[in-house]
DNA sequence: GTGAAAGCGCTAACAT
DNA sequence: ATGTTAGCGCTTTCAC
């Protein structure tokens, strides 16, 4: 910026009245400083930017999400990213794949970047550092997962409802025995899906065995391995309500290698839709979440708070949609 | 800093030294300064310090993806991730989506980020600015596809081979139409696995028919549109070998939706094998890259080449490998 | 072993 | 309309 400066025969603080079109400049001396910019190549240095002014906006967000695996945190991801991209925000992403300890580290990371802002999908709703994130002023939208005590956007599905609707729907096509393989007990949404599962059964009096339901930890093979159990129970489930995306596929992937027909021999239906549900053989049945929108609210209710920092918190709670295909 | 300097009653520098365990201080000091810091919860700024040194690593990775819809690019990003948790370093994630203006903008912001260093899957084999980062000193490594004219680390896989292994094996098993849906034909892996399919028939001279080619965008619709294409052909292929892992998606779900039996009707092999690839019915036939271990060497590549920037580039073929399924 | 001070690239208040 | 200057939080020489 000094080499500009020089270049162009003015002083630094002319650089960067032209370079963020602000104050008054005379307009054969912008375009002496143009000139010169487009010259020497000059590249402002964000970081520099942003080690000056905290009051300024650093154009940096934050993404923490718990597995880039799932379709749905990718899709969640890409609606944040084409928000931040419009509205020219650059994303640090953060993968910490279920795992605590990177968890933690991760929002140490975001936290000396001197983000602007955050999106996170906290491991547990009482996640004690991104709780004093949020009160130290962060601006923090939670997606998927809350968080406790403390005062938040929030952007989420209706979880319980979805599961009902979506067990409901089983129930009706004559379904007797339905099974549940659930994600991470201590994720919100597994308890919420779980919920909406046992209260659709309680609807329609329907008893529930309660060696249906298996827990695991929303990953494949727990899809996999806790569907096989189920299969190979002396009196097994006549469908399957999978807790997310990838426990519908270790589980399709079970299915079809003993051989069991869909939907004659045994139901399934998922929470999640995948963009290539219908690649699938019978096109799988699934609870759809919104989760480019999702993603994309996110996004703009973020950038709202940074530019609006007092404005109270809204919890947005978006629909889901039963996709009956030929799975169920 | 100023803060935990003067509660512990010493100079900045000194706290600089024990933050970074670097020259001399007294133990009785040292034990001074970490009391100061946990009681004011400091955290370094991350900021500041890439600021003050470009000598000095920031600790920080640049990640410039074309589609994080693809779960081949998810793997990669998944390696890379694990080699810089690992060494501590956090990544920026730039996805483009294929999109040539997003990525020159991306380019830009990692630039003026002072990040460490970059991995990156070029748009275009010629990115003029991408080059020229190279040439400036930036650590890059490309994966998937190289760059041309200038000297970079790169983690690639033979393409060509994999695809001719492919078509090889469709041959062998008795297929004589066999067509190719192609990814975008200005990416080097599209050519490179096109060049593969035209090699099988050649070597086992049988011929090409040149309608069997059909060129997309990578991206699944594509593979949608140009399947259904081949499939309502007067004299339609009896297998289909796909470019990408989007492309097979969107060609089984037309095959699905027409009714056509896998492999009896048509058989299809795809480019890239998913971590489900299993779940589909039939389980899906595929040439496997190493995505995983694709990110993993390119991170290691990568933090090599920042440690030693002197070192001489290193080009890393890896292999695919054929897996075998129900498919073909 | 420790402190003082310069400076990384930039912005904003204040002067001119 | 433009220049001067004081920092933002940190590292690193150079003294002591």
């Amino acid at each position: 910026m000094n080499d500009i400066a020089r270049k162009a025969g003015v002083s630094i603080a002319t650089v960067s009245r032209v370079l963020n079109n602000n104050g008054n400049v005379n307009e054969v001396t912008r375009a002496k400083v143009q000139k010169a910019i487009k010259k020497l190549k000059y590249h402002p240095s964000r970081v520099a930017k942003r080690l000056r002014s905290k009051s300024v906006s650093s154009h940096m967000l934050g993404v923490l999400i718990p597995d880039i695996q799932n379709p749905f945190y990718v899709d969640v991801l890409r609606g944040i990213e084409e928000i931040a991209y419009n509205r020219d925000y650059a994303i640090i992403m953060c993968n910490f794949g279920q795992d605590e300890k990177k968890e933690k580290l991760y929002l140490e990371i975001l936290q000396s970047e001197a983000i602007d802002g955050l999106i996170a999908a906290p491991a547990r709703e009482n996640d004690p550092l991104l709780k004093k994130m949020v009160k130290e002023g962060l601006p923090v939208v939670c997606v998927d997962r809350g968080l406790e005590d403390v005062e938040v956007d929030m952007v989420v599905v209706d979880n319980r409802e979805g599961a009902l609707k979506a067990v409901n729907f089983l129930i009706e096509s004559g379904y007797k025995r339905i099974a549940y393989i659930s994600g991470l007990p201590s994720i919100p949404t597994s308890r919420q899906r779980e919920q909406g599962y046992r209260d659709a059964h309680l609807q329609n009096r329907l008893t529930l065995d309660e060696a249906l339901i298996k827990h695991g930890d929303s990953k494949y093979d727990s899809g996999l391995r806790l569907c096989r159990e189920l299969l190979n129970m002396p009196d097994p489930p006549d469908a399957i309500f999978a807790g997310n995306n990838l426990i519908t596929l270790g589980a399709l992937e079970i299915i079809h290698k003993m051989g069991w027909k869909i939907p004659q021999d045994i139901a399934i239906i998922g929470f999640d839709d995948m963009v290539w549900s219908n690649s699938l053989n019978p096109p799988l049945s699934a609870v759809r979440q919104p989760a480019l929108e999702i993603g994309k609210r996110a996004g703009e209710l973020l950038i709202q708070r940074i530019e609006e920092p007092g404005r109270s918190c809204i919890q947005m709670i978006l629909k889901t949609e039963l996709m009956k295909r030929s799975s169920t």
